[in-house]
DNA sequence: ATTATTTTTTGATATAGGTCAAAAAACGAA
DNA sequence: TTCGTTTTTTGACCTATATCAAAAAATAAT
């Protein structure tokens, strides 16, 4: 049973003016599915069918390059964990998300969440920021990638986001910014 | 005097299940405005009052990192031309774009347009659309540009945009692509 | 047409960062 | 603790592409 707190916390991430009711009234439509260290939570393997918000832990969303593996981005508390290819053209998705940490998270069903967004405005309005917080997620990055060297990706990605280097390795970050990982040993060994 | 048909044929691009009566119902609210080759559209000086959608011509749009001008992006037929920061947060956009041929567009009120999408589902559609497209268009430019090499990403471009070429300067496409111009220049002579 | 201006091409050179491979260090399991 | 595995570091070398600068070509202006 899912507390309608816990998911209010969430959604108020996303819109700020959600009435209790209509938490009440959607609480019910999610469960709690929780995942260890490793586990995978979205596969590339068919349409996804369920979005999981996450609540607790950290993740690393990759897609397979032939056999290279290319990290896209990593989860943490709040965000909507789905294929986004499913979620918008109901395709099959490409993404493959697995937890890092111990992860808790809020699920619901991808058709019936669509059925929310299109149902409540209140709730479009959460997947319309969320969607709007992705678009701006990518334009950065593509900025960072092209504007910036090795060096300055990694001490702005550093200066922003040390807490989720935690729990990843050296090579994941590499690919994760696109340098070498030789290299980017040889950026950390640097003082300053 | 907005031709209703011209409002729908372009918001269908975005939401193929709109309805006739809302169609006329919002046309009323769009205005004509052209511009000549060379025109500023969008600026980035204040907050942008006004969304324009693209109804014919092509556009280019870029920031100014300093000194030196960045092409984000290129419009063409039913985009919509604005400063997404602004519609997103309301706060000063960074975006210039800027005519590359006769354009002709819709336009509408900033906050009238957010009204509408507030007040019905099927323009939110609309919007929610238009900001898919946009995440999924950076996303797939920083893979682009993260994962091929210079000649690739020129190729790329040609055999999927290559009737925007023929209104840029090879500089600006260099610009694009993340290429100095010089090395495009080569690449371009090489034969296939 | 002729000149001026902008854009593109070409050549020579420099460099950030990739690649390959082995050593060192860290981590995990028995 | 010890052995095996994974991860990180280090060294030598190489390549794609940037940079600088001048020539050539294209475009626009008088």
């Amino acid at each position: 049973m899912v507390e309608s707190n816990e998911l209010k916390d969430i959604l108020c991430l996303y819109n700020r003016h959600i009435e209790q009711g209509l938490i009440e009234k959607t609480t019910p439509l999610f469960n709690y599915v929780d995942f260890k260290k490793g586990d995978i939570i979205v596969s590339n393997k068919g349409i996804c069918k369920t979005c999981f918000f996450l609540s607790a832990g950290f993740t690393r969303t990759y897609s397979l390059d032939g056999t290279t593996e290319k990290t896209l981005w990593f989860g943490e508390k709040g965000d909507l964990l789905t294929s986004f290819q499913s979620l918008y053209n109901g395709t099959q998705g490409y993404e493959i998300i697995v937890a890092l940490t111990e992860c808790k998270t809020l699920a619901i069903d991808m058709q019936v969440f669509k059925g929310l967004i299109k149902t409540y405005p209140e709730i479009a309005e959460v997947y319309i920021k969320i969607v709007e917080l992705g678009y701006l997620y990518w334009e950065r990055r593509f900025l960072i990638q092209s504007r910036l060297n090795a060096e300055e990706r990694y001490r702005e990605w550093m200066s922003r986001a040390a807490h989720v280097s935690l729990h990843i390795s050296l090579g994941v970050l590499a690919e994760y910014l696109n340098i070498d990982q030789a290299t980017l040993s040889r950026i950390r060994a640097k003082k300053t």
